[in-house]
DNA sequence: GCCAACGTTGGC
DNA sequence: GCCAACGTTGGC
């Protein structure tokens, strides 16, 4: 799951604890959440627009996809005119257990032959959500555990 | 700031 | 349903 850390880093969710990833406004990106994550689904939260992109912690999905509260609020940049509330566009789940790890950058990810075939590595992928196979995940891990 | 890639919109 | 125009994403 991508996020941009001045809006919210690892840091940000390690200290509130829980975070509602509101604020998707892609549908695919949306489906995932909505069809494909499971409370307790594993969450490798990486860091986009800024300096150092690249994975920058772990997390843990926490509930099911619930609307979006933003798409109502019409002083939300998120706020969507056309979603109405009987019928809402936009859902999202929350996020916990974030764990800061070492920086894994975007450079280094793509060097790696293992990770090849990640969602986030595509060329031209800009979504900002995407599913991980457990290869992928194991791949992750045993790169964050080096130094 | 640039620009490639891609999604969305809306006229037809 | 097509497709051109436009907006957004996001690395560089």
């Amino acid at each position: 799951m991508k996020s941009e850390p001045n809006e919210c880093s690892i840091d940000d969710l390690v200290r509130l604890g829980r975070v509602p990833w509101t604020g998707v406004r892609n549908y695919q990106a949306r489906n995932f959440m909505r069809d494909a994550m499971q409370v307790g689904d594993g969450v490798l939260f990486y860091h986009s627009s800024c300096p150092e992109p690249g994975i920058a912690g772990l997390a843990r999905v926490a509930s099911a996809a619930y609307p979006d509260a933003t798409q109502f609020d019409a002083a939300s940049p998120y706020f969507d005119p056309k979603s109405r509330p009987d019928a809402p566009r936009w859902l999202h789940v929350d996020v916990d257990q974030g764990r800061k790890t070492r920086l894994l950058p975007l450079a280094e990810m793509r060097q790696r032959p293992e990770l090849a075939t990640m969602g986030v590595l595509k060329p031209g992928s800009r979504l900002s959500i995407t599913p991980v196979t457990p290869d992928e995940w194991q791949a992750v891990q045993a790169l964050l555990a080096t130094g």
